[in-house]
DNA sequence: TCTTGACCTTCCCATGATGGGAAGCCCTAT
DNA sequence: ATAGGGCTTCCCATCATGGGAAGGTCAAGA
């Protein structure tokens, strides 16, 4: 099949398709004439993976990590595991850093009338020094 | 005082600054022979304006929005609300996709018995079609 | 058989906020 | 006067993604 099927059942954009080609994360077969990219089973195979660990937010070196992997049918399971703990990590990194900016918001946004008066302790907390 | 001096005390990056005056947000005077940027206490409140709220997240044209509303003495508190509600509400929205794959990640993570064996619910929670 | 329209190709540019680095100017202390 | 540190502008890179232009390919219908 071609890359606008492609990207339709593996929902990733035929863009994004393209730019994994050029970063090698995955490399079809082109029709001898076109030049059109050609996807297979096992293309398609691969799609899906990339695409289930896009969707959870792994970067395109964890992918090319955890597809190789994939490939290595003697890798250890901890292999594996460690790559998902590394992110897992990254993430609740990320949570914490927007759970302490919610909250500081938060406590600003309650102290403040929202109402028609220009008086804000939302401002004033900027506008105050260090 | 200097461009170097302002960074150490905003504890923005001067290279920061300066993109920060390229959109607009600051525009400080300049040394009339060296074409030096000048800043004074002026210049300065508003840079710790920019750090406070770049470090709670807020984008840089919500940061130009919150500026003008500190300039204008008669804007209503509400005005100001509205941006952080709308703040609040971006974080919250990122958290919740956060918290969705780190759950995720965890549950296969506990699956995976993470030692040198090779199989792993992980890959092929990965490799499992749609 | 020819045309039309949908699809494909490559190439360039943009995003947002940030850093790196080079080439060259300015100022101050020795 | 010279050295060194700070300043300037300019260009490039990041990461994952989208937009769009110019042009090639293919299949279906007249």
């Amino acid at each position: 099949m071609n890359i606008g099927e492609a990207a339709r059942l593996s929902g990733l954009s035929a863009k994004m398709i393209r730019y994994y080609e050029e970063i090698g994360l995955i490399v079809p077969d082109r029709t001898p004439g076109s030049q059109y990219r050609v996807y297979g089973t096992h293309d398609l195979h691969r799609l899906g993976f990339i695409r289930r660990a896009r969707d959870l937010g792994f970067s395109v070196e964890q992918m090319r990590t955890l597809l190789a992997l994939w490939q290595d049918r003697d890798r250890a399971s901890a292999d594996v595991k460690a790559v998902a703990l590394a992110h897992i990590a990254e993430l609740e990194r990320k949570q914490a850093a927007i759970a302490a900016m919610t909250k500081t918001l938060k406590d600003l946004v309650s102290a403040c009338h929202g109402d028609a008066r220009p008086d804000c302790p939302i401002i004033e907390d900027f506008a105050a020094g260090p």
